[in-house]
DNA sequence: CTGTTAGCGCGTTCAT
DNA sequence: ATGAACGCGCTAACAG
């Protein structure tokens, strides 16, 4: 069978992996040594050590992990369990828990519950049973969701969507003061007639990015032009939506877009009209998605949610919570950051 | 102090969890029986395990999953190495892998490389040392990557990305079938004056798609007009090119562009032109990336890599490895679908 | 049916 | 400086 070794090249060694008995065995050491000599204690004769570790080179030895964690309780790894399909919260979260762990040191287990609740109870129970040491629970949308309770043995961070319990610790975007980065903006840019056009009211993010807007405003001394606008999260209604709002207010100079979306189909409308962006009218967005954000005309100033500096945090809560540090519960809201672009800005 | 309690909160429960030990002196009975209790074996007196069970209950015993496979060798965990920082293939990979695996039975380790070998290295080594079933590797682009030997004590197969080595695994998808499926449409479409725009001919999938293209044109006795354009893969460049293609080539009623975004310019430029998609010009492209094919006017049709069987069948080819079924080395080309939108069918 | 023994791979006393 | 012995939590093989 000329396939017969082709399995082993997939199926990789066959043998099983050297064990650190192997290594004091062939070092002619006793396993007690050879630990002492591959941990880098100092208790070992330097010609000892030595030995040791041409030992464990020659037999490609890798300390099994599991065996160390069951001694010392822990296992260098921490549970993501999302709910965000698209993985557009969730990759840069996990690129920021990464960077806080430092690469390699811990391993994350990345978990997709699909919004569905049983998912997430399996997944959870996996999580445990393999002896994560924290959990990282993403959500989708920053709408509160259910806690995870308080009967876990390992911390609970909770990010993007915050816990409805306010015993939990939460890490969300902070959207009203994001609101309030995009109207400065516009107002530093001599606009004083403003408009908003964002997604559906059922989400908190809508609500509190309109709040936050409405507050800077009135800090101003102005006043939004016509109600804001509530919706689909799409291109689709940004354009509707805008179409409809500068037909019965031509005058308006600045629109505050809820997503990156809706911003594209405000775009396409103000350019149907006629109109100029940023010259006649001035557009910021939220979210700061690329792939939205760099390829429209003009380019999108939009307000970026620094996502993975809230992986970071929320990695560092984790840590600081299996250190036995004292983490103040409750919700903690990281403010955005504002990415000018030509939307807002005329390029030189 | 009111905080003491609270750090219990975030920490959890503060004790140990309990062990089959705990489980095993509540119930009464031998840790072996509690374990063949827990597990279902049949070999226990219905009464008795009925005790261990509340036992079990009692003290929310978690069996440790890091024991058990330190004994069966196996921790049904699966390591994910990818280089996509946006996660765009990443995560319908990991998707189909676990719904392949089924939820819960396996878990993955999700690791970023961030295009960096070194940082690569040292995943790989903790993947090791923590002693995961299998790695799947999944690239950014379909070209060819440096091969992590065969020196790994587990099977790897390469997602997306194939490896250099033809005698690993790899699964990639099938862009010069794509091409034609993106052809063939057109041409059922009464199509036959088609172009062809796309990204950096850098990108094997770039060459892919045009071979595909060229090949189905010719099988229909068709040829491309002008040449197939490279360059960027955004809209800008659609845009562009689109613009120039159309100058020198008024005839053109179908276009094949390279990838959503450059379809998007492409959409932008015949609307700017005052030409109806899909009356005039008719255009389908490639990735299937919703938020892009769904919110422009008209939506795409776009090829789908179907990267969520892409997953499923690579984490199928990993069990079947572990399981020693023999797998056959050398790269499959996994097939895309046309998803059919308005810009090559007008909605009615 | 139940309990005893052994050992998975490793780190850690505590003698020597 | 080195090694024997014990245990982390659990399962498998056997004896009762």
């Amino acid at each position: 069978m000329p396939d017969s070794d082709v399995g082993a090249s997939v199926t990789g060694t066959p043998g099983r992996a050297a064990t650190l008995g192997d290594v004091a065995r062939i070092a002619g050491v006793s396993m007690a040594t050879a630990s002492k000599a591959i941990n880098g204690r100092s208790e070992v004769a330097p010609k000892t050590r030595q030995r040791v570790l041409d030992a464990a080179k020659e037999v490609a030895f890798t300390p099994n992990e599991l065996a160390r964690s069951l001694i010392n309780g822990r296992t260098g790894t921490v549970g993501l369990l999302t709910s965000d399909l698209e993985g557009r919260f969730v990759i840069p979260i996990l690129m920021g828990a990464e960077d806080a762990f430092g690469a390699g040191q811990v391993n994350v287990f990345l978990c997709d519950a699909r919004g569905d609740a049983i998912r997430e109870q399996h997944h959870l129970n996996a999580l445990l049973t393999r002896r994560v040491d924290g959990i990282i629970v993403v959500g989708r949308t920053t709408d509160p969701r259910p806690s995870l309770g308080h009967k876990l043995p390992v911390p609970v961070v909770y990010a993007y969507a915050p816990s409805d319990d306010p015993t939990d610790v939460s890490i969300t975007p902070d959207n009203r003061d994001g609101g309030r980065l995009a109207v400065e903006h516009l107002i530093a840019c001599g606009r004083s007639r403003i408009a908003m056009i964002t997604g559906e009211p059922q989400y908190a993010a809508a609500r509190d990015r309109v709040t936050g807007v409405q507050n800077a405003l009135a800090a101003a001394g102005l006043d939004l032009v016509g109600t804001p606008m509530f919706s689909e999260w799409t291109e689709h209604w940004g354009r509707d939506a805008a179409a409809m709002l500068l037909a019965q207010h031509p005058e308006i100079d600045g629109i505050v877009a809820g997503s990156d979306q809706i911003a594209r189909g405000v775009l396409d409308t103000v350019r149907d009209l006629g109109r100029d962006v940023p010259t006649d009218v001035a557009v910021v967005s939220f979210d700061n998605w690329e792939i939205l954000a760099t390829n429209s005309r003009p380019e999108l100033s939009s307000i970026d949610a620094n996502l993975q500096q809230l992986g970071r945090l929320a990695a560092t809560r984790i840590f600081e919570a299996i250190e036995g540090t004292d983490v103040a519960p409750g919700v903690e809201y990281l403010p955005g950051r504002l990415v000018l672009r030509g939307s807002t800005i005329p390029r030189r």
